[in-house]
DNA sequence: ATATTTTTGCGTATTATTAACACCAACTAT
DNA sequence: ATAGTTGGTGTTAATAATACGCAAAAATAT
């Protein structure tokens, strides 16, 4: 059997994608890896990932890899860059899309040190595979940018959660300090969040001080505010 | 010689590349389109655009593709979308990596109506060849987005303008009017642009009333406001 | 138990930014 | 000249951002 059998007029780059997939567990940013299985950078970590096929668009490559590779079905998924450096690849010429996601860290199995997906903190990152280490970068930066004008949480945080957990999402993210009462008022009045009287994190299992109320996302105040530029966190 | 020399294990798909390029003639957006001169969609109106060769980037494909079809080579492109749908174009599975680009009309030569590359206004578009009205209208949209929070002007407008002239700009790219005064406070405590002595407009052919003063971009200033969030054009 | 520490929630004073509008200046056309 | 039109400056009121003071609630220490 031939194993040459697709054949064209004119050079053909491949086309694949991969997703930078962020997560937060109350304290800090992680982000998602798979251990790679095969040449090249077999054994090296790497952005999930893979080639595109013929009967499938970007955005449904990357969740049917991203399925495969972490068994995990995104809700969010954002095109941001193209990665297309000419020798990006030592096996042939290949264009990446790159997308990120944005998921509740409990969602995905992971975790597991024998598997071979694994979280890794942003400060404590293995060596990447291909340039996975500038998509990388470059996913964090948009991420850090449209922080400042769309509301964030929604995918990353648990269904109930605290403001001050929140506040430590948007502080994690952005690598500042906001004053706790300002960040509570502006949060509040936005009218993203409201208060819920269902389960808050066990109350034992909580650091010292004052049990904090249990809130939820307002998702249609949440996804109207996406986008229309009236939602400010500065810095 | 063989047609289909270029043989694959697996099926690929074609990469190529299109641009929306905006331009602004003081008083309506207007988009550069190009007549295809072959099939498939021969006679109808595109954007530029075009395959990617396997020894250059997508970066560098739009811009020789901008340059082989108009004559122009942008100082400004962003990718902002890719668009992959399974039949986009008729010959065979395409990908097409798209940017948009802001530049001054007067600097590119098209115009002439026997030519096969032309200003369109927004309101008054022929049919496009292939996806093209959605790539397009996704331009459109990511630029109205980024104009709340990234000072644009500088490549659409010439090297000297008036604070009447970016507004008009500003007013139909959002579709919105501001206040004169507002505007105009706005725009020049945020130091983008400074008062200039050079020439403007000829006097004698200007409206009725006042003639406006000259003002001109702080290229420095400018650039670091770009992607730093902190310019607000609200509306 | 009681005191101490920690953290949350609410309020208030100060400052900065936005929005609305009155008024004058400069130019054109008649 | 006079009316009509557009550009530039200033003033004020409403709104939002910022910086804290202080008490309530819950865990910890004695």
């Amino acid at each position: 059997m031939n194993r040459q059998q697709y054949a064209y007029e004119y050079p053909h780059a491949a086309v694949a994608t991969d997703c930078a997939v962020f997560g937060f567990d109350g304290q800090n940013i992680k982000i998602l890896l798979v251990k790679r299985g095969i040449e090249p950078y077999k054994g090296l970590w790497a952005l999930p990932g893979g080639f595109m096929r013929m009967n499938e668009t970007t955005d449904e490559c990357i969740r049917r890899e991203l399925h495969e590779e972490t068994s995990f079905l995104p809700s969010v998924i954002e095109q941001f860059a193209v990665f297309s450096a000419i020798d990006r690849d030592p096996r042939e010429r290949v264009v990446s899309v790159a997308y990120y996601s944005l998921v509740r860290q409990s969602e995905v199995v992971g975790g597991d040190d024998a598997s071979d997906a694994r979280w890794f903190a942003l400060g404590a990152l293995p060596d990447l595979a291909f340039d996975h280490k500038e998509i990388l970068a470059k996913a964090l930066q948009t991420l850090r940018e449209k922080i400042h004008f769309e509301p964030i949480g929604f995918d990353l945080m648990d269904r109930y959660f605290t403001i001050p957990d929140l506040q430590r999402l948007y502080e994690a993210i952005l690598g500042v300090r906001f004053d706790r009462r300002n960040f509570m008022k502006k949060i509040l009045q936005s009218g993203v969040i409201s208060e819920s009287n269902e389960g808050v994190a066990a109350p034992a299992s909580r650091h010292a001080g004052r049990t904090p109320k249990s809130y939820t996302f307002n998702k249609d105040v949440y996804e109207a505010m996406k986008g229309n530029g009236r939602f400010k966190m500065e810095f």
